[in-house]
DNA sequence: CACGAAATTAGAATTAATCTAAATCTTGAC
DNA sequence: GTCAAGATTTAGATTAATTCTAATTTCGTG
């Protein structure tokens, strides 16, 4: 469990009651949430906090490298808290967003991309999850 | 340059003057462009043709396999001409989405995902294209 | 304690997309 | 050819995600 406080300070971050409600709501959450998901559950986590505020915060959060952002689901953005290298499975029947270790998928053939700067990429799995 | 009306003939699509205008705006246009954008380039081939109209007909082509929809931009739906599996580059400092082909690379350790049933995976990309 | 900067807020505004219900075409049966 | 049934189109209302605005509150420092 992440201590939202300290992660706060560690990316330089001003910590106030409602930033702390918000990255609590956020950094231990592995199901890839929405603003408005995280808003409803930082409201829980005591704090008067407002819509904007958890759209301000997250905005900063992200330049500061706390979270990244996930363009996966359609119509909104979803929050990553893992800041690594990773992919995603996205569960059809569910729409749940699973990370995927970067280590079990590896992707040859980069060198047909020279006329590109590859900064960054993942790949991005669709299907059915089994059990 | 497809022939718009033999197209939507062949995906089993009843051709109106407005499906005609929608299908030419999109079936050679490899900008990945959005509803709105499809809009404008329907309403300069003449046809009398609304907002509606064109996310009703989209949708429809969608059904029915002749265009695919992409989850790439923030906020917004792509319509993809391209049926076909292949990746794609987004450059960081334009938007600029590119269609990268299927075998410039290869995706490997899918052994490691076998709790996972794979409809459909693509590699996406980001960064700049040099020039 | 006072002051200026930073943070928060409610609600208005914007944008993408869907919905609604009425108007307008087609098509096939006769 | 005529007409009803069904398909298509439409303007505008509605919804949802997000951003903006401008006023208020809180904070850190001297």
């Amino acid at each position: 469990m992440k201590n939202a406080l300290t992660f706060l300070q560690d990316h330089g971050i001003q910590p106030t009651a409602q930033r702390v409600a918000i990255a609590e709501a956020v950094l231990d959450n592995t199901t890839h949430p929405t603003a408005e998901e995280i808003l409803v559950d930082a409201q829980k986590r005591c704090a008067i906090v407002s819509r904007a505020t958890v759209y301000n915060a997250l905005k900063l959060f992200v330049e500061k490298g706390m979270l990244r952002t996930q363009i996966i689901r359609e119509g909104t953005v979803v929050y990553d808290p893992n800041t690594q290298n990773h992919h995603h499975f996205i569960d059809e029947e569910s729409g749940t967003i699973i990370d995927i270790p970067w280590d079990w998928l590896k992707v040859q053939g980069k060198q047909n991309l020279e006329e590109y700067d590859i900064h960054e990429y993942q790949v991005i799995l669709r299907g059915r999850k089994k059990r």
